[in-house]
DNA sequence: TTGATTTAGTTTCAAATGTAACTATCATGT
DNA sequence: ACATGATAGTTACATTTGAAACTAAATCAA
């Protein structure tokens, strides 16, 4: 018998887990059912929408997806013709990936989304704990 | 173009899940390796260890998982023989779930080492983050 | 009672996911 | 130049997962 209970509801990894579940979960359905993309697809679009030209490679590094999340990824939104790729003159094993202008509207339309579901979480907090929760998730990822 | 550009790196639910992510990641491969189950069974067991009896439903709805997940899981631990189930007398639909001894070991193992885990996690924190850190997740999960 | 509805739990099926193996290209050392 | 190793990306396979259909038992209504 262990001195110290656990009690899983106050868990922190269970409660983080529990609680981004929740949020991708919420803001997924958003845009899933408007646009008919999922979680990997969005981030695809949102990087690529920010950052033009990132190679599959570097999509993945700076959305801390597995490349092979990625390669599917980017073949569905090719198919889509949310994006297109051009071959690397230079290096011939990659490809920069840009949004198509289809995939540019939908950025645009998502992008408010978004931003708009973020600011609805974080009008709960007050700032100290904005604050807090920012610098807090930045230890918890070193 | 949209006015307020959207950097995935600074986006909150974008982080949340990642940090759930890793957490939930380095926690797992603890015990994944060590007593050879995953999140799910986990799960179980820790509700079992700490309410022990309860029904499958009662574990899903305790610990935010599917019933399908947790029947799942349930299955796998009662072939591992880590758990009991005995038919309730009064409702024979039910089955009530104990920890078996082995089980029981198991559990007095986990629980320092998960405890010890989030310690470590906590370390990290100033006292005001970990304040704020839980009463953000509090509200973040309404 | 009997029939209809709800609830506990399982099974089935399809989709999502990650690991490992693979192809193609590039870089390096000799 | 050529062999060896690294890198970008895809494919194959096995596992995980959840939605929906299903079974069995309980509850409710007439």
């Amino acid at each position: 018998m262990p001195k110290t209970p656990l009690l899983l509801e106050n868990f922190l990894p269970y409660r983080i887990s529990v609680a981004a579940n929740r949020i991708s979960g919420a803001l997924s359905r958003h845009y899933a059912e408007r646009f008919g993309i999922g979680i990997p697809e969005w981030r695809v679009i949102a990087n690529l929408g920010r950052y033009p030209g990132l190679t599959a490679n570097e999509v993945a590094e700076r959305s801390a997806m597995d490349k092979v999340t990625v390669s599917r990824a980017v073949a569905a939104l090719e198919q889509k013709k949310l994006i297109a790729r051009r071959r690397d003159a230079g290096d011939k094993r990659k490809s920069l990936l840009t949004l198509s202008a289809k995939g540019d509207a939908v950025y645009a339309e998502i992008v408010p989304l978004a931003l708009g579901f973020e600011r609805e979480l974080l009008a709960r907090l007050t700032p100290q704990e904005r604050q807090a929760l920012d610098s807090a998730i930045a230890k918890l990822m070193e």
